[in-house]
DNA sequence: CGATCGACGGCAATCGTTTGCCACGCTTTT
DNA sequence: AAAAGCGTGGCAAACGATTGCCGTCGATCG
């Protein structure tokens, strides 16, 4: 173990709950004062270094570990940030998760993981209730409404990832660009007939995601059809194959990968071949899109460095709170990922 | 928004922080002393309602939140549950965070999720600094050695999942019963020659699998064979691949479906056909298993739920603080899915 | 040799909330 | 009519750490 056997002083009993040690047990056993230990600890610059010594020594000794609540009332910092996401199943939190976990812990903070379950009022009434507890929150995928966002981040440093809101810092993925690639791709192929699969409308990527759509359309003379708005998750798959065959398109852009996974068995079910009869493009780049079967055509971002943005972002705000929050976004590519589920349409196929 | 619209009297800047409302404004308007105002919130018998009424209408009506840190400072308790898990970006988390999280946010506790990257010493670092700020903890996938587990029970409620240990509660979902039933499917297929693909045997739930393994084979009179360890993620998949192959066997079980997943592709890059020269089983059906190609033969154990009966034993704990702590293991049963990557093996499909 | 200064450590207030105790006034009981 | 009881609200002490201020001491400077 090395590094930290805890408790000693426990004595028999591992249940009974041992009295955690303060800085007023150190003060008495070095014979100062509980300030003193303060700044011995905090401020070594402060004190002799004889008592320095001293008294961190006996912390050590005692294993001292200071109340962060205690310390919280006074600084008014928690040492905790919030990554609020809207579901905890979804992998492609996965890596954003991953990227904020990794750089909180190095600047010493914690991270407070809630899930909004999609709600905006959720969000809203969470943030708010523990925004004394919090030092700063992270946005992933908000659903709340421009004007509940500003006036939230007039109440806690906020940085928004993947959503883009005058007044708040954010770092997004730039995924509607990528969805022209995404679209330019099935283009050259042949395919001329290509629906957009809509995630719920709350999200705000999703607004995004289809109005790039109508604007690569556009370019290439054409007006895309949009089915759906399916609730997200897995599930929806089977009622969007259905609306894309439905449809009669032969291809189809997906809010996401998870619609476009869950669409896989449902169209291997009615017989359509991907990509034979039907490309299937998907969005994230998530757990799984590598493969499945086949392997996802998607749009890959760089998710967990837009995490460690977020957090950089977010803790150079807090740093120097005397700093006006430059209200910049950084903008991170997405690139398009060529898999196995994007190929001629059926057409050409037949002509060639 | 409807339920909190926040913060009013910030005026006109939305950037400047608005101090907070205390029970000290809330008695200042309402002409009483804080501590009256206190009672009125948390014990309103013991006000009259006419106070009780005024004051709660104030509170309502400058928006009037509790520092959860000031009363944590008395109480000791703050109100949060630390969730600790090995690697965030294992799916097999995804379920349990979702049991925990539902269960939590239901008793009104936070979670915070500490991800203790695959190392002991680190989790048992940051349970004790932050045990402070912790009502308690769950333990999921533990790698801590068993005293050090019992040391820390004894400092802070502790529950423990998929890992037995003395003196410390615990939830486990049943694999190795579950590796009995794979080991017994596989056999009926006709396999003998079955390897066990280990993973890192800080692991307690390896190592029960792989006793259990031992103990299937007893059974059938086979002496089962190990590969292994492979470190934990996806990526171990392709060396897993290759040591299986040169083992020579017939059928594999995986420690976990990431390395099922894994060694798919590997496989078939090698030219080796699944089910039909090898048959691979997994365990946790995490996300993917059932989509990847071809879908995974695996251990079905219910893990949301596992997530859920961990809250509600810490739940159950923290609130009669006189009971002692039943040490009873709470045991899940885990099933076998069979789906497409297990068959007979390939000298009994050349007899045929 | 007396004035000035810096180093060091103690004192006490402070953060926001909870809670044991007391006081006051009214009702009920003997 | 005096005593006991109860309902209600105030007072003040906690909880643990931080920090501005002050006093003391020894060293340095003019």
């Amino acid at each position: 173990m090395g590094s930290s056997p805890p408790g000693d002083q426990g004595g028999s009993d591992g249940v009974r709950r041992t009295r955690p040690v303060t800085i007023t047990d150190i003060a008495r056993v070095t014979g100062v004062v509980p300030s003193t230990v303060s700044r011995a600890l905090n401020k070594p610059g402060r004190v002799s270094a004889a008592t320095r010594d001293r008294i961190q020594a006996a912390a050590r000794e005692l294993n001292y570990v200071p109340n962060s609540q205690a310390r919280a009332l006074i600084s008014g910092r928690t040492g905790t940030i919030a990554v609020l996401i809207s579901d905890v199943t979804n992998p492609f939190y996965f890596g954003l998760i991953r990227g904020t976990q990794q750089r909180l812990k190095a600047a010493g903070y914690a991270q407070l993981l809630i899930d909004t379950e999609d709600s905006g009022e959720h969000e809203a009434e969470m943030l708010h209730k523990m925004r004394r507890s919090l030092d700063g929150a992270i946005l992933a995928a908000s659903r709340l409404p421009e004007g509940a966002l500003t006036t939230l981040a007039g109440e806690i440093p906020l940085v928004a990832v993947n959503r883009n809101v005058r007044g708040v810092q954010s770092v997004v993925i730039d995924t509607p660009t990528g969805i022209g690639l995404a679209v330019e791709h099935l283009v050259n192929l042949g395919h001329r007939d290509i629906v957009y699969v809509a995630g719920p409308d709350t999200a705000w990527s999703n607004r995004a995601r289809w109005r790039s759509m109508c604007a690569a359309g556009e370019r290439y003379g054409q007006r895309f059809r949009q089915v759906g708005p399916f609730p997200r998750g897995r599930r929806s798959g089977s009622a969007a194959a259905d609306a894309v065959l439905a449809a009669g398109a032969t291809a189809c852009v997906c809010f996401n990968d998870l619609f476009a996974i869950g669409m896989l068995p449902r169209l291997r079910e009615r017989g359509v071949r991907v990509p034979g009869d039907l490309s299937v493009v998907g969005c994230d780049d998530i757990f799984g899109a590598d493969f499945c079967h086949p392997p996802l055509t998607t749009l890959t971002g760089p998710i967990e460095q837009a995490g460690e943005v977020a957090v950089a972002m977010l803790l150079a705000r807090l740093d120097e709170p005397g700093a006006e929050p430059d209200r910049r976004t950084v903008i991170l590519p997405a690139t398009l990922t060529v898999r196995e589920s994007t190929g001629p349409p059926p057409e050409r196929l037949a002509n060639g």
